[in-house]
DNA sequence: TTGACCCAAGTGGTCCGACCACATCCATGG
DNA sequence: CCATGGATGTGGTCGGACCACTTGGGTCAA
């Protein structure tokens, strides 16, 4: 045993980088560090951890990415505020990553939630957060340029998982339906005038949140992103 | 020269590691980089790009963490298979990240999405994988070990999300039980002998799965994860 | 011939030092 | 009192050096 390390206990796993993310994952789990808070600078903090300032900007840049720090340049580096948002962007790369198969099963995943969501917005749902899905509903009926189309479309079903009470399930959604996502879908189905049969679903799952009828918002809702589900399935297989 | 960028047309938005993540995530997306293929080295791709190697690692690390790259020490880096698995690794760490009321609303979409799952496996699950629940489920009523029980129990319910025959939903699902996650949850939860309800509750799933009734399979994995939630709402709430 | 062994080249991992770009704070001067 | 400008500190980028590990081919003995 030629004991590379000092009697500390800690048995030298893997990369440094690798450590020093655990560690500022472990410290940010045990409270040490509170949302918002500012850590100390890169320097310091490699200085700390023994290791050098490159080793542990990458481990900045990877929890970074991760949606759990956020650095910003001349100031400092922060802890985000952890909320459901920033850690699940992440989501959104498997939406842009994923083919075939895979994009069906997502899909699926995203029906699931969709419906229950979108059930319990029709119960919860105020007469503000339904005007503003309204607004998205006119807006999007209202014009015939596709993107604008898609941010309405998007922002729609957004309104509707925020209504729904659970920010958490709303920022999946959100990152299953990503630009890319949706853009690829959309193109080429519009062809099979499918368009018009879109805006009936969205008129439907509308009249049951209006309604405060749960039952008939889910079943709106699951035949909507079923109808595409499908349709992708049947892509897949050719 | 000064020429900071020729006509190409490309904005030079953000920093220049954040733009050499964009670009090969692109290159994946569009299918310039197969699962499983070797990229250049990082010397290489950094004078691609055009930045300096330590930039280009910072996107490499990145990547890596996002489960989307595999780099190995001493022979080169590689496009992971892009499996449900390894871009979902980092569901794990929103878990282990989320507090309070977030936890409540993430047991909450554990619950619509295990419910759905264990119902789905009702109708799929083969002779073969109900063997294979019915092991868990016995090793984990044999032993007293906090730790095999936690270690089985996650495999239980692995095993169900693998026999609802969708891969993406069985890995957000791990991700959404993790280790932490879990750990804390039995940390003083067994005191209140919620023990035996835990086995119970288990008892019940599995009865549905045999009898191959999605219904009751729903009704028991949603009760079953409900248990904890209420709990856990409880917790929060003091 | 065949097999085990060893070494050299290539690659990712780590470290260092320098400089740049930007944000912030404070002394200065109106 | 407020606006201004510079000094300071911070993250961002760069280049080079060396280390640790893998890989493959060549050597040498059986």
């Amino acid at each position: 045993m030629d004991e590379p390390r000092q009697g500390g206990g800690a048995a030298p796993k893997g990369t440094v980088t690798q450590r020093a993310i655990e560690r500022i994952k472990a410290m940010i789990g045990e409270g040490l560090l509170e949302p918002g808070q500012r850590l100390p600078t890169e320097r310091d903090l490699a200085a700390q951890l023994g290791i050098s300032r490159s080793s542990m900007r990458e481990a900045i840049r990877a929890l970074t990415v991760l949606g759990v720090l956020e650095a910003r340049h001349g100031s400092g580096i922060y802890v985000t505020q952890l909320q459901a948002g920033d850690l699940l962007e992440t989501f959104g790369v498997v939406a842009d990553l994923s083919r075939g198969p895979r994009l069906v099963e997502l899909l699926e995943v995203r029906r699931i939630l969709e419906s229950t969501a979108t059930a319990l917005a029709a119960a919860r749902i105020t007469p503000a957060q339904l005007a503003v899905v309204e607004g998205h509903l006119a807006a999007m009926n209202a014009t015939e340029d596709p993107e604008e189309i898609l941010a309405h479309d998007l922002a729609f079903h957004r309104a509707i998982a925020e209504a729904a009470g659970n920010e958490t399930m709303a920022a999946i959604l959100e990152g299953l339906s990503s630009r890319t996502f949706r853009a690829r879908v959309w193109r080429g189905y519009r062809e099979e005038g499918a368009f018009d049969r879109t805006r009936r679903e969205h008129a439907a799952i509308h009249r049951a949140l209006a309604a405060h009828d749960p039952e008939a918002a889910r079943a709106a809702a699951a035949a909507h992103v079923g109808e595409v589900e499908e349709w992708l399935r049947a892509q897949v297989g050719s």
